[in-house]
DNA sequence: GCAGGTGTTAATAGATCTATTAAACACACA
DNA sequence: TGTGTGTTTAATAGATCTATTAACACCTGC
């Protein structure tokens, strides 16, 4: 076994990596071959078997890793202090930003557990107690503050689907977005932060009593 | 060229164009094979490239249609008569139910058309002017109402993506949604019922001044 | 009864894909 | 120099997929 390269320029089982990373999100697991992972990386499609086995290994392999990253951020934001109109700002802003920063594996996410029911299981065990933890300490803030008569009344389950569908829907079809409305990144971009605080705003109004 | 069948059973070129449709929108278009639509419909093989010549050509004849018919319903949905709130209401309201009647093709549409960009194009200029008609009207109605006070300030953009972000969302992940909490499908369509409600108060409280 | 059209199948060509194997290559080090 | 180890390639087996072709079954009009 060879050391892992630091600062060097990356071998070749790093490029298939990164090469088969941007075919696998770009086209989905079906529509990419391990030939074309190769060329892209320029070596032997052989090789690619060589250091990974077989494709699935190979997409487990880059996948294991991001998507599991992903959930875990998102799913450990912290509320933080403050009242719940703050707490709930600030966790409708880090899951936008979150998901803002995997903008690409969004859809791929989504259709590729569509796709593959038994690859969503495993998420799930391996994921284990953490959806319960963020989930548990909000419904209750939130049956106190509609106890309060502070916010209309609301099932949680109607506030978790609002949110997600208005963070992350526009991500879901950013490329089709830009291009029905002819942005160019930077637009965007700008787009983007605005939205963000946008959405705050609607979640948070649409709670007022 | 044989009359078409009225109230005969399907004869096998239907047949093998509802097997397909159903397996390109499950799986897309890479990973659906002429071999597995062949086997659904109950025939062989050859015969689907009988009927189509190629799987290309399946698939648009599969779409054509499907897709125009999808976006024409849904841009030319009419606001109707009462004030802006009673309209916007309808609106929603519209809109959720075409993308409920066609729940199985919203996470289709939008990898399709990511994908192909060109289909994209093809299609804006079948719908031509349709898309601005709808949204005109109701944008003048916007500026009015908040220059009346009668609602806050918000961009008509903001409003067309918060609109579109809740109504299609959920059906993006459906199949997702219903294996992470284990819903049956009579309790999906109770869910859904019961969201169509909430999206449009959603909406509208979001919209107090 | 049979000639011709339509629907259907079996067989297969040809392409492409995954995966394996054996051999060539490169380099370290005794 | 030679041997060993890890990397890479060429070749290829075997599967599967698209598409074509030839043959078969069945109906229909003459």
């Amino acid at each position: 076994m060879k050391e892992t390269n630091r600062s060097e320029e990356p071998n070749m089982e790093e490029r298939i990596l990164t090469e088969a990373e941007k075919l696998f999100f770009e086209k989905g697991f079906a529509a990419t071959s391990t030939t074309e992972i190769a060329r892209l990386a320029g070596c032997n499609q052989a090789l690619v078997h060589y250091y990974f086995r077989t494709k699935e290994n190979l997409f487990t392999k880059v996948l294991g890793g991001k998507v599991k990253g992903f959930f875990n951020e998102f799913l450990s934001v912290n509320a933080g202090e403050g009242d719940f109109k703050t707490k709930l700002a600030r966790v409708i802003g880090c899951h936008f930003d979150i998901i803002r920063q995997n903008s690409h594996m969004t859809l791929f996410l989504i259709t590729e557990f569509t796709r593959d029911p038994l690859r969503l299981e495993e998420l799930k065990r391996e994921l284990g107690e953490l959806p319960s933890q963020l989930f548990a300490s909000l419904e209750e803030d939130l049956q106190r503050e509609i106890a309060a008569g502070r916010i209309r009344k609301i099932e949680f389950i109607d506030l978790l689907i609002n949110i997600l569908s208005l963070n992350a829907f526009l991500f879901v079809v950013k490329p089709l977005f830009m291009q029905i409305c002819g942005l160019t990144d930077q637009q965007t971009e700008a787009l983007l932060d605005h939205r963000k605080q946008e959405i705050i705003q609607t979640i948070l109004s649409s709670l007022r009593p």
